[in-house]
DNA sequence: CTAGGATCCTGTCAGC
DNA sequence: TGCTGACAGGATCCTA
């Protein structure tokens, strides 16, 4: 769930709140969601935090790192003098910890941090801090919107020429950060209908996607992310980039903010996919 | 090689 | 109320 402005957003939060702080005690609830040995982190200082894509990295200081991706319903969750809370937005937020969803918990000197995974489909994982770049998620991960040239991505879309456009911008391996709703409100932002073929998309239509993709994730990290971030706010209000800013992410029925027309849900590659059907035409 | 569907897992919600 | 199927802000694996 958690897409790049989501991860940008806790990396921000998090590098505030526990570098220079060590590691305690580390306790693994859930097996699956820890791959590594736990021993070869604890009593480890946090040294600085990364963010590959929507992959988040801890570096520590001595030759690890950890590598954490939240997939769907991830949250990591610091809870110190404050609580900072951000990923899966839901209201175990504010729920005592751990909880039922606690995966992992690591205690620091001045707080603790827990990873909260409803569905399990994200990980902890222990690596050689001069390997994360040789990690296999990592290694494969393509250029975000703000590195890519249009010419670049272009060329990219032409391997993949039979797949729907939004299939393409959610491939990691093609352009990095974009998940489900920042790829629809690029599409929309884009007019472009999230079926056309990859192939059919224009050179201009191309630079457009970017340019759009970059609009969309930037005015959500400045907002925090579509996520709840404070654990103040979290008490009742959701201010949050879905609420505010989404144009036809979970806008079904509702009126585009162009046209008037009622925003549409279909399904694109597995997915649940926002148009107005009116500002995105289908491509024949 | 690409494209599409199933799959990992838990929880919630709409519809009967 | 209880059951059932669909669906979920992700990525990988398997098959054609």
């Amino acid at each position: 769930m958690p897409e790049l402005p989501e991860v940008e957003t806790i990396k921000r939060g998090l590098s505030n709140l526990i570098i220079k702080q060590k590691i305690k005690k580390a306790k693994v609830l859930c097996e699956k969601s820890f791959v590594g040995k736990i021993e070869e982190i604890k009593s480890a200082t946090i040294e600085n935090l990364r963010r590959f894509g929507k992959a988040i990295v801890i570096d520590l200081n001595n030759g690890k790192s950890l590598m954490i991706h939240l997939r769907m319903t991830g949250q990591l969750i610091y809870d110190g003098k404050e609580r900072y809370a951000a990923g899966h937005p839901s209201d175990n937020f504010l729920d005592n910890l751990p909880n039922k969803q606690t995966r992992v918990i690591l205690e620091l000197e001045n707080g603790t941090l827990y990873f909260n995974d409803q569905r399990k489909f994200g990980f902890i994982k222990v690596l050689e801090t001069k390997e994360v770049e040789n990690d296999p998620f990592i290694k494969k991960l393509a250029k975000e919107p703000w590195d890519i040239t249009p010419e670049e991505f272009y060329q990219k879309l032409q391997k993949h020429q039979n797949s729907p456009i939004k299939a393409t911008i959610l491939d990691q391996t093609i352009i990095a950060g974009l998940g489900n709703i920042y790829a629809d409100e690029t599409l929309f932002m884009s007019k472009i209908h999230p079926t056309t073929k990859s192939g059919q998309i224009t050179k201009n239509q191309a630079k457009t996607i970017i340019e759009n993709a970059k609009k969309v994730m930037e005015k959500s990290i400045d907002s925090g992310g579509s996520t709840l971030k404070d654990y103040k706010k979290a008490d009742g209000t959701k201010g949050d980039y879905l609420d505010k800013f989404a144009q036809v992410f979970n806008k079904k029925g509702q009126p585009c903010p162009v046209c008037k027309t009622p925003i549409k849900k279909i399904k694109v590659a597995g997915r649940g996919t926002h148009i107005c059907p009116h500002c995105q035409k289908e491509k024949k």
